[in-house]
DNA sequence: TTGCAAACTTACTTAGTAGTAAGTATATTT
DNA sequence: AAATATACTTACTACTAAGTAAGTTTGCAA
């Protein structure tokens, strides 16, 4: 694979999740890599192309995480805390997920870009759901809901605490995934 | 006031609530109302005059809303119960909430319009962390965590919950709002 | 009846966007 | 040495966006 095809696909991916999808334009990536517009287009013809990599990416690299988590053994706590440094991370960066930064702008994604958006989705909350329902059957963490319920509740006060970080000053972020996983104790 | 520019407001709202800041232009306007282009512009010299208004309109009508609850003498149950209606109606209407909508947009909004969006943003959440403290003191809520935590994850499930709804057909939205008063029961 | 202001339209500019066709330099294969 | 593929650049098209300046209609007031 081409050097220059992973740097727009990473610089893409920055700027999703940074300004959004309608904000960049091919333009902030070639400058940005000293290349021409046009550079662009040969390897991503059109911006749904490069929309859909970005993604695709994204999901290849959420499966290598949980298998790698699966293969060194993590229980399901040692898993859910992983996962919520994820954000935590993105937190630091002052960056959103990709979900949570595609999401918004569906009404102008191609149909290959949301049905790979929503492919993400899927793998991510069903992972949480199994998670969370494994780790509540072994007697690791506890609640009420259905575990579909929870994970929804989880993966949504995720994304959208991202968003609401840059609106609200004095989020202590750390505070509030803490309480996430505190929740869940026993 | 004019009705063409409560016109343009509603419209402007539901073009961001829908599409998004950046994918929705005058033209959307202009088309659907039967007006031209620059009609818009007389009464929202830019883009980002109609965009702060958009936002102090809804400052507004939610500070309408809460006035209207207290000297009602609604209990915080109930308070909280007609606070998430706001979000199952927004959900049956396929739209998202304002401050989800334009959040992922700040990078490209005008200062004026973030310095609302981060006035509404606190407006709710401090009416949401004083309705669960008071409530937690009345004996009618039950929860852990600081009351501000726990608004902040309250409200970002449900602004999160509405954008992964196009996500993940299979949300039952109902028992999702359900699960957060559920979480309260004491 | 003239003057004026509100509420527009007409007709335009400027700037940015995605996308393309055709050309070029370089390296690789035959 | 010739042909070909890779990785681009140059130079465009077509379109859409926000925004503006100047003109027009309509109703009301002096």
């Amino acid at each position: 694979m081409s050097i220059t095809r992973e740097k727009i696909i990473e610089l893409g991916e920055d700027l999703i999740r940074t300004k959004g999808y309608n904000a960049f334009s091919y333009q902030d990536i070639s400058s940005e890599l000293g290349i021409k517009n046009a550079a662009i287009h040969y390897y991503f013809p059109s911006k749904e192309n490069l929309g859909t990599s970005i993604v695709k990416t994204n999901i290849q690299r959420f499966e290598e995480m949980t298998d790698n988590m699966h293969s060194r053994g993590f229980d399901e706590w040692h898993q859910l805390e992983t996962f919520i440094k994820i954000y935590t991370k993105s937190h630091r960066e002052q960056k959103r997920c990709i979900v949570g930064s595609l999401g918004p702008d569906i009404p102008s994604l191609s149909d290959n870009t949301v049905s790979e958006l929503k492919r993400m989705s899927n793998i991510i909350l069903e992972w949480l759901t199994n998670t969370l329902a494994t780790g509540r059957e072994k007697g690791i963490f506890t609640f009420k809901e259905e575990p579909q319920i929870k994970a929804l509740l989880i993966l949504s006060s995720l994304i959208a605490s991202l968003q609401l970080a840059r609106l609200i000053d004095k989020i202590e972020y750390k505070s509030f995934c803490n309480a996430i996983l505190e929740d869940l104790r026993i």
